[in-house]
DNA sequence: GTTCTCACA
DNA sequence: TGTGAGAA
């Protein structure tokens, strides 16, 4: 049924729909594009036009960022996702895309991820950069 | 009224 | 990332 997927596929949202559903600014929508996290069509006027996809994309990074990723870090998951398409497509493995997503995540978590403590410990009057 | 691009505090 | 200017 790749019918659904097509859709999914179909970029027919205008960003004001896509801040309310994912409660990002539309600067960050716009700069998540530019780091290739998101492909958005643009319509007749220029306008950026959005696709399902895109949105749970966009929820999906607001969820990494919450947890103290960095662009960095986010960029290397989908990257690895297209690499991992790329590479592993004639099936020596079958991961899902839901299982890479959580190797990673866990890898780049446990790496980079006392960014929040060390943040509190460092809040006030701590040493600057 | 909404979104776009570009530039700057 | 936020925000404002000027145009579409």
């Amino acid at each position: 049924m790749k019918e659904k997927e097509l859709r999914r596929s179909m970029s027919v949202f205008p960003i004001g729909t896509v801040m309310k559903l994912t409660d990002l600014t539309a600067r960050q929508i716009r700069y998540y594009e530019e780091q290739d996290l998101i492909h958005t069509e643009r319509n007749e006027g220029n306008r950026r036009m959005y696709s399902l996809n895109d949105i749970d994309v966009l929820l999906e990074i607001k969820d990494y960022l919450t947890d103290g990723l960095n662009m960095a870090g986010i960029k290397r998951i989908y990257e690895m996702q297209e690499k991992e398409k790329l590479s592993f497509q004639n099936s020596t493995h079958q991961l899902t895309d839901h299982d890479v997503r959580r190797i990673l995540y866990d890898e780049i978590v446990s790496q980079s991820g006392m960014i929040g403590k060390s943040k509190d410990s460092f809040q006030s009057g701590g040493p600057r950069l």
